[in-house]
DNA sequence: TGTTTCATGTAAGACGTTACATGATTGG
DNA sequence: CCAATCATGTAACGTCTTACATGAAACA
């Protein structure tokens, strides 16, 4: 459950309402750990009520600005320095190349064509947002955002690689024969 | 909902109980798509249901042997040629690099440098499952296990890069007057 | 005979997504 | 006054994890 501690983490810098999380989740951590708004109006009455937040201010449309704890801060501190846990990683994608072999070799290509596109598509999509972003001036951004930006761009940049890489074993491997390439 | 088309795609070149799948998951398809026990039975009797499987004969403890029917065999081709999707990503690892300036330097530092020790483990760990497969025997891993075999490897290289290139940022950032590098 | 392996099933709870529902306030 | 934005909340549903529960068959 690490959607309580993205709210914690967001609550350091800034006093925020459910709605004003909800922007920042789009906005920086969008990539990184999404939330819905569902989510997030119902883990913040939750770490409320386990005292973990406050609410410190109540604006006009019910509005609910909310403050990190002590305790709170503490739980962020811990979850920060403990283990970091092996997380088992899901991917679709490779769960259907695990099983490629279903399919004719021009829909094998296709598939790994559009996924070196795709992964084209967004690494130039995130080189963009790092080329828009003011680093002078102190936006959300910090230092980290960089770090998470640069790991979004390598591993874009990777998943390229790999799909042409495959994409051209899987060719190859279709026609042995003709072993033509540039 | 892909534990479903895992399964089916699993049933292409076998038949199977239950009990066989969840092996072959944690063997095979460990990395790509873990699934537990409850999952796996529950799945089989919903998509047996649902006519994409059938029980093709009955084994000494109550065990069900699985084959894939028509309309399982459609539903995989389907899936497979369909629109991949766009998957969003979530990662604990980089949620936490997000609110890394909430530690110290040294905190942060460790943090990093446990990340590339991390990841250059799994490196070694997946090394050594391609080197130790039979590629000559028929085993279970076919070309296709290679592709996403050398997806790891490059995804886990990739990661050793990053949090080494990150550590070094960090530290030189803590210290900027001090800009001793090898 | 007793332990290991084979074999299946159910139940509770956490997390996430989608959709529904409601209403106040601001700005044109 | 009307539309957009602000602002919160609930309900239903699907997936995944953990734990509990049961028992047959193989093997030593």
């Amino acid at each position: 459950m690490s959607l309580r501690h993205a709210l914690l983490g967001l609550l350091v810098d800034r006093t925020a309402s459910g709605y004003d999380l909800l922007k920042l989740f789009d906005t920086s951590l969008a990539h990184v750990w999404p939330a819905t708004q569902s989510q997030v109006y119902g883990e913040l009455t939750r770490l409320a009520d386990a005292g973990l937040l406050e609410v410190v201010g109540q604006g006009p449309r019910g509005r609910k600005d909310y403050a990190l704890t002590d305790t709170g801060m503490t739980e962020l501190h811990r979850w920060l320095a403990d283990p970091p846990p092996e997380q088992p990683r899901r991917s679709d994608t490779l769960l259907r190349v695990f099983f490629l072999d279903v399919l004719t070799p021009q829909q094998r290509l296709a598939f790994l064509n559009h996924q070196a596109e795709r992964a084209a598509g967004h690494h130039a999509a995130l080189r963009q947002l790092r080329d828009s972003l003011d680093w002078t001036e102190e936006g959300m951004l910090t230092a980290n955002g960089l770090l998470t930006l640069e790991y979004g761009l390598r591993l874009t940049a990777m998943q390229e690689e790999w799909a042409r890489w495959a994409a051209q074993l899987v060719a190859s491997s279709d026609s042995p024969s003709q072993a033509r390439q540039s």
